[in-house]
DNA sequence: ACCTGAACACCGTTCAAGT
DNA sequence: ACCTGAACACCGTTCAAGT
């Protein structure tokens, strides 16, 4: 994070591109997806719309760049001495406080994919599947179903903070009206979804999406 | 899909909300997101912007009510005399061809989730992880296993299909960029990442993503 | 009652003009 | 060399005016 010193009504130093990117991601913060326009940037950078060109090419690489700022530290952070198990919990649940606290991340990721903040991740959790005795033909496959897991509740984030923005109270109000409207549905059609109905509105999205990453880890051990 | 009639200079009938949808799919195949536009689409249906507002509630109305009509109709199929994995095998590959076939829907369904789309699809996935005799209280964790990853492949699909739309060729040839990219790495920083570089520029997306479906469900029953 | 399409309040991006 | 900010080509959405 970056200190704020807004008082001054002329920038005195030239711009840079992490000046940019702080800004981008207290706009981002602030504001969600939306919250992300360059006249609102350039306003709080004090200068012109043009000028954020010169240092971005454009809103989809700054995206990216507000993205590795904020994963990338926390996936390169070295956690030695863990089984390869422990290790790849760690890394997902370094992702998923990273897109809890920054529900964009789980939009703009997915746009962004392939790109050097999951490359960062891929090899992290890819040298946890080499350890744990995968069969190298199934590295990539093993790997991907990890990848796809973890940015697939990234994106239901995203969706869930858009829909439900602000804190605790809203979202115990959005999962009872999602919970009441299950409850309504005819009970020949969907038996399941009633069913679940309580248990979903009172679920824990962290320790659910860590419940997730051992399932698939049982099942990637079941195959070792 | 709609029979197209479009040599009519003026609509003889009035709108309809399942005209502006299958139009509105139309613009999405044939342009992707950014191709769905109230103006592309008012222009198709011979009318003024505004006349869609009589029918549809706004934009993301719209994209939830084009992802129904195109998945709705293959979920709901009934799949008789299967077993409860190849139910939910079918009802995983169903979802897959469908965003396969419109990427769009990748990114639209993570905005539209708990909808009516996708609680056809928990209720069908929902039914086999109950027959298939896992403990009541772990239900909504394992179907949300199963639909966050089933999202996420989908959000990464529609994420490539952005950066190669266009057909086979295109596909194989971005494939091998993003390889050589991961061979021209750091061996001592990213060694997985290279190592899997082939593997991955060769690898099938069908294939793949039943691979990982299977992972999660031999997850699921080695805790049954 | 329903459609029409100009108008409003925005976007991302460019580029001549300034310093 | 770098910034500035008006201008361009768009958006989604609204609403007075038409039929």
């Amino acid at each position: 994070m970056v200190k704020k010193m807004q008082r001054r009504p002329r920038r005195d130093e030239s711009l840079s591109r992490e000046q940019i990117i702080a800004a981008a991601i207290e706009l981002l913060d602030s504001g969600g997806e939306s919250g992300l326009t360059f006249r609102n940037l350039s306003e709080r950078l004090a200068t012109g719309p043009g000028a954020i060109y010169g240092h971005v090419a454009n809103k989809s690489d700054l995206l990216e760049a507000a993205c590795s700022a904020v994963i990338g530290p926390g996936v390169d952070l070295q956690a030695k001495d863990m089984s390869p198990k422990a290790a790849i919990r760690a890394v997902a649940l370094t992702m998923f406080d990273a897109m809890d606290a920054h529900p964009w991340i789980g939009s703009a990721l997915a746009w962004a994919a392939g790109k050097s903040t999951m490359v960062s991740v891929l090899e992290r959790v890819g040298q946890q599947v080499h350890a744990l005795g995968v069969d190298p033909d199934k590295h990539w496959v093993t790997v991907s179903v990890l990848l796809n897991y973890i940015l697939g509740v990234g994106g239901q984030n995203a969706a869930n903070a858009q829909v439900a923005r602000a804190r605790e109270a809203e979202r115990a109000e959005f999962l009872s009206t999602v919970a009441d409207a299950w409850l309504q549905l005819d009970p020949d059609r969907y038996p399941f979804t009633r069913s679940i109905a309580t248990q979903m509105s009172v679920h824990d999205d962290r320790a659910d999406f860590l419940a997730g990453i051992d399932l698939i880890l049982a099942g990637i051990e079941s195959v070792v």
